[in-house]
DNA sequence: ATAATATTCGACACTATGTAGAATGTCAAG
DNA sequence: CTTGACATTCTACATAGTGTCGAATATTAT
């Protein structure tokens, strides 16, 4: 590892996926399961200053992306997720993954498995556990 | 597997780590080891219309992000990619993956197998190897 | 010194995101 | 039916990254 400065300037969001707001705010989505702008501006303002009608757009925002449903409740409009986090985290990743395969597969590879294991090595074992029987899947399908 | 239109809509480069042009220059440059703007400008030329200057500016800002080296040969100044396709992967990987785990690590593992199957399954193989020799060396260095 | 080349600058367009006030819509109390 | 409180939508601006170049400037070879 020679870390000698020769790195790459990330400009803060680099092959990010949402932005900051919309994180947070799908992250609060997924605590409540569904809430009112109003709580989720409530609950974004605990941490930082910031207007309702912010939340109300950025919500808005990804209601049209289709991350997020609208919803008509007895007085106001819920939110809720389109997605649990697990199914979202795999939408994404198909998307940035199939990207960053052509550039390399095997550089992405090795990647994924230091990212992992800093991250929750645990799941280590889960993930050859996917490959064994992705693999399997393979053969089957192959006859 | 429900396909029920209740798809994410992906504005063009979702988690994209590079534009297309972007994308292209460098990928010129991989094949190319070493070339001048110019000839980068040829290169791209071949498939879309464009000036001179648009490729030397997209080189220009590459470079500033590190991502390719500018030095002066004879005559001109010549980029040559600072990072392999491999070594640029696992950087960009490692940032990308970073946000998506903090997502759900459960849910990129599955696709990470799924897309990782699709676009090159000899690959698995590979990864299994690379996850027990990671798992090793989580293990030294528990003692 | 001059013309031919190479390099850099400055600009504009378009998109995504964060930000929020203004305008408009809704509905119940008076 | 009018008014006020609250909800929702619209419009708009700022910033940043990318694609796109022409114009200005610098460099070189003749």
């Amino acid at each position: 590892m020679d870390n000698t400065d020769k790195v790459i300037k990330f400009t803060d969001g680099y092959g990010k996926v949402l932005g900051h707001l919309e994180q947070d705010i799908l992250e609060a989505l997924w605590l409540k399961q569904e809430a009112s702008g109003k709580e989720i501006f409530a609950e974004i303002k605990r941490n930082r200053e910031i207007a309702l009608t912010t939340v109300l757009t950025v919500l808005e925002r990804l209601a049209k992306k289709g991350i997020v449903r609208k919803v008509k409740g007895e007085s106001v409009y819920l939110f809720r997720p389109a997605y649990t986090k697990d199914e979202f985290a795999r939408e994404v990743s198909q998307e940035v993954l199939k990207g960053i395969f052509e550039i390399s597969a095997s550089g992405a590879c090795a990647s994924f498995v230091d990212a992992l294991a800093d991250n929750d090595p645990m799941e280590l074992d889960k993930l050859t556990a996917l490959i064994e029987s992705k693999k399997k899947e393979i053969e089957r399908k192959r006859g």
